[in-house]
DNA sequence: CTGTATTAATTCATTGGTTTAATTTAAAAG
DNA sequence: CTTTTAAATTAAACCAATGAATTAATACAG
């Protein structure tokens, strides 16, 4: 029995078609009304009332006659993209950027950012700040309606900080999400990394759009999981649901510092990729990231050897996820899996289909992002437009102003 | 970006109200209107209107008054427990029961049979039909509503068959659902038990109500689990989600039947630890898991270190667990949790405290059942009863045709 | 070139639900 | 005994989706 959130009233319907509508807007472009009713399961006179309240907010245009059909030519509707745009902060462990989006969520300036090993945690928010007031003048006058930021690791909700940013120091103490949005003067919210990269995946492939379970797997300097159900993230009781860069793939391995043993990310992350090359060539200076992932392109049988070892290692993280969530899709992501993806690609699905029960196996899909090479700012975005299109009155004027405009 | 399921119309507030005020009905027992309007969040009138509807149809009834408060005295109504009904079908490997309860899920009778190991599917189930039809013309004239199943294992929801019953063969041939609605003439609901579980879990007890995220644990011949995130049960592309017996907690451990390596149930089952206890202590004619199992609770040694050992696993198993989903609530169950519940949950916790990531640890509870004994036959008819709930008009008369019969 | 079928979009009265506000009922408090 | 408080009901108001009729634009058959 699933359980009823709570009791409906109209203005909920209304809520719910205006968000039905505005979603299929945003995923396919220009489209005409019939084509909403039919996928919204809404009558033609239905979007037509909604549509043309969102003309007058200015938030839909209609952008011209498509033909080719045999009856009257229809109107193409769209999203305006020229007016309104969202912003996206995407935070990482070494570099962070600003993106500003259109509302179709295509990106339309991104600005990129490194952060110096020694910068504490203020000076770089600093710096993320000033970065986003910049570019947000920058494209002026276009209205920037909120902000999307994806966080390094689990966020916690509770406070509105990062919780356990492995790697860095000091972002505890910054409630990130009130001093932005007090220098921004518009509304943010946060998502951890991977759970953008999943919703980027969800929305941004269309291949993916009635997929019932989803996951994204971050593979950077920790492993993390985006898991989304039925177009809903699982979120769980903090919001930490995917650590499983924590879960165990061997309860005698080497303890890790979350005190566990034999956790996930001390065999497959970029982290423990760059250990192990370095424990194994015994360089005079250590390499960093970069250098170990050039000598795994350059083709080092030692780093091969290693990688297609983290490789096997990630594939049985992999097969416990899809045992754990019968997903019907899994996607890689992050860091580590830029270096050689297609390689990578190949020892997880050979692992995975050598060790997974057949009847998951065969209805799952690993693959690497198909559509935004740059899945957490894609993801904050749509982290941003999720809540606008779900607060749609606390960003354009409700009706009844306007009418008394009218009347002077 | 949350995706809204589709366009909504007034049948869908209607419908929706009516779930919950049903749903609040079933939890609370007798319950006055204002309460009602309260939890639900609707207005009085709305309660009124719709209650009277469920009286109409002989669904609800009034109780008679509550007193204790200032105004004028409430009016008790609650389900209507003496005329309706719902059959739980709960298989096992080794047995079955078929219980009658009535709307507000309590147990009215239960009937139990063993299934000798000699006993082949086709004859099991057609016992079973034939209990099942008896236990329904035995409550006559009570109207049983539907039934509701809980079945070992996953369940494949393409072709309505057991798909992966392990331990038992001749299952994957038999088409339960059809056959046995067929036999009894009524509605025919499949969960897996695990998923049953977790229903009972969170639906019957009070604590839970609110809760974001529960887990609900299968320790039985496998390892399964029941995912209740939002109220709505996670069920993945197959409807397999939770099959964590065979996640891995060691990469290089030994092989199992589905393929992986080191597979928690080889662990932590109860066919593992008769199989442990076996080859400890070699007896001469093999132990049951009924032996092994008063061994453990009359103190034998060796059996405890076993024991405590499994638990340990057991641990690893929901740590990972945990750091997958971050639940709020995990719930142990099935057969090997009954044979010494609280010190397999003093040694899964303590493995937990020592292992978890101490801000997920902190806020998961880890518990035993605390509710319904039998939770797969209690989840079963909330299986039902959901069904029931969200298609009434199936049910009950459509309004129009008592109009016409009130003219005559 | 004309007529017909087809399809898209709009308009407006209708429908069917929730809600507002007023009313009735009844117990407790002063 | 009156007043206050609260539960339940009732009838009118309200509001969003809908159905039916209308307008508009196109392809295609003859």
């Amino acid at each position: 029995m699933d359980r009823a959130a709570q009791g409906f009233n109209q203005s909920d319907i209304v809520n719910n078609n205006r968000l039905v509508l505005l979603q299929l807007l945003c995923r396919q472009g220009v489209c005409p009304r019939v084509k909403l009713a039919r996928q919204a399961g809404l009558k033609q006179s239905t979007v037509t009332n909604i549509t043309a309240e969102f003309i007058r907010w200015g938030l839909v245009q209609e952008t011209g006659f498509l033909t080719g059909s045999k009856g009257r030519r229809s109107i193409g509707i769209s999203l305006n993209n020229d007016d309104f745009g969202i912003l996206a902060v995407c935070l990482a462990r070494t570099w962070f950027t600003v993106t500003v989006f259109n509302l179709s969520v295509s990106p339309l300036e991104q600005r990129r950012f490194e952060i110096p090993g020694d910068q504490s945690a203020e000076e770089t928010f600093s710096l993320l700040c000033t970065a986003a007031e910049t570019i947000v003048k920058d494209h002026a006058p276009r209205r920037i309606l909120a902000c999307g930021m994806s966080v390094p690791g689990p966020y916690s909700f509770i406070n509105n900080r990062i919780a356990l940013m492995t790697g860095t120091t000091g972002w505890d103490a910054i409630p990130l999400r009130n001093v932005l949005r007090e220098r921004l003067g518009i509304p943010v919210f946060t998502e951890q990394d991977a759970n953008c990269g999943a919703l980027a995946q969800y929305w941004l492939n269309p291949d993916f759009y009635s997929t019932l379970l989803l996951a994204y797997v971050a593979v950077g300097q920790g492993v993390g999981a985006g898991i989304i159900d039925s177009g809903r993230l699982i979120r769980g009781g903090l919001g930490m649901t995917g650590e499983i860069g924590h879960s165990s793939i061997n309860f005698e391995g080497p303890p890790c510092t979350c005190g566990n043993r034999g956790c996930l990310e001390n065999y497959c992350s970029s982290t423990a990729f760059t250990r192990m090359v370095n424990e194994a060539l015994q360089p005079a200076v250590p390499l960093s990231f970069n250098d170990a992932a050039s000598l795994l392109r350059s083709g080092n049988e030692t780093v091969m050897a290693l990688f297609l070892t983290l490789c096997d290692r990630l594939g049985a993280g992999i097969v416990n996820l899809i045992n754990t969530f019968n997903p019907n899709v899994i996607i890689l992501g992050d860091e580590l899996t830029h270096v050689m993806p297609d390689l990578m690609l190949r020892q997880v699905r050979e692992y995975v289909s050598l060790h997974c029960i057949p009847e998951l196996k065969e209805n799952t899909r690993i693959e690497k992002s198909l559509v935004a090479k740059d899945s957490f700012a894609h993801g904050a975005a749509l982290t941003a437009l999720g809540e606008i299109f779900s607060h749609l009155t606390d960003y354009f004027a409700p009706p009844e102003e306007e009418e008394k405009e009218e009347r002077l």
